[in-house]
DNA sequence: ATGACCTATATGACTTGACATATATAGGAT
DNA sequence: ATCCTATATATGTCAAGTCATATAGGTCAT
């Protein structure tokens, strides 16, 4: 489970709850890591429960008590020695290629609007992480250190592959419409 | 769930056993949906259940006997009005970059490391990616139809995806190279 | 004072998937 | 005889994630 460790990430960061997490983690690697709320509290709990992580109530004025979690020893050891591991990837499932696979069922003009879509829904991510990435720049200005250096680069991964999608799609959308003209001629 | 969608999408192409469909998957999706075998069998019977599928008891000589499926009307209706629908794309998961966004903790050299290991990684799966190409464009040879097309553009898309992911990674490797090299300047 | 909204945590129910293991038939090897 | 492999289906268990909903304190506007 990787989402462990994304939160032993923030908390070597500084203290968090679970609310301060869910929010955090929408805006920092939201691109590419959809955490669940019910999920995060459950594995704060889990965590607690293992030792990797204390728990400090904190009383608020004119807000509900907040739960902050920080990183024990035994935690930071788990942290840094997943990070410090080269794990092997999994093929992640992709359903529009699934989709695609058994496209040849439809019309050409079906399966001509199926990749416009795609090319239309990737290049409003490519916006958005275009969006994310100079923010990030502007933040930074000249003087960037490692970490967020690499934050940035997470962004970019996004970048590369979102613009892989689209070259290919549209690449795609060439050749299909190339046939049918062929085959109309 | 998209592994119901792409047991009717076989099973629209011939009839399968539970056990062919294993080897199926394994064999043409692989690349981009891994199946697990008990899953399938559980879903062959849902769908059945749901009258998405008929079961037909082959007896073999020589072998266990089989349950072939195959669609029933409201199977390919359900099937084709999936393949026609635009589904939006949920962002998917991406561990490694979990593990590069805290990397900051780590030293540069095993930083490096991890992405060395990422490209070599990626490079095993463009190689896989390129064999399954020629071997679609050798089987079909000039004349292409459709479907095979549709298959082979979701190799071309793994092979789109792994040069993206090399190319961004190597880059970062420059990157981190350069700054060492002037910090230690 | 009622409703809308934000902060904050928690639980129940369910789905999907992963992994191990069981069962049975039969061929071929040692 | 025994073991290994292939074919074929099935079940148990657990982990991870999704979605709805409950609870509770507090602010602010109408």
């Amino acid at each position: 489970m990787s989402l462990q460790h994304a939160i032993l990430g923030f908390l070597s960061l500084q203290p968090f709850s679970g609310y301060d997490l869910k929010r955090v983690f929408d805006q920092t690697v939201g691109h590419f890591w959809v955490a669940d709320q019910a999920q995060i509290y459950r594995t704060l709990a889990r965590l607690a429960d293992e030792g990797m992580i204390d728990v400090d109530p904190i009383e608020q004025e004119g807000k509900p008590d907040r739960n902050e979690h920080r990183l024990t020893q035994a935690g930071k050891v788990e942290l840094d020695q997943w990070l410090a591991t080269a794990h092997e990837t999994q093929t992640s499932r992709r359903p529009f290629l699934l989709q695609l696979f058994f496209a040849g069922r439809l019309q050409t003009p079906e399966i001509r609007r199926l990749l416009q879509h795609r090319v239309a829904e990737t290049m409003l991510v490519e916006a958005t992480l275009n969006e994310i990435g100079s923010t990030l720049e502007k933040h930074a200005g000249d003087t960037m250190d490692l970490p967020q250096r690499l934050r940035l680069a997470t962004v970019h991964n996004g970048l590369a592959h979102a613009r892989a999608e689209i070259a290919w799609a549209t690449r795609l959308l060439g050749d299909l419409a190339g046939t049918t003209e062929a085959e109309a001629s």
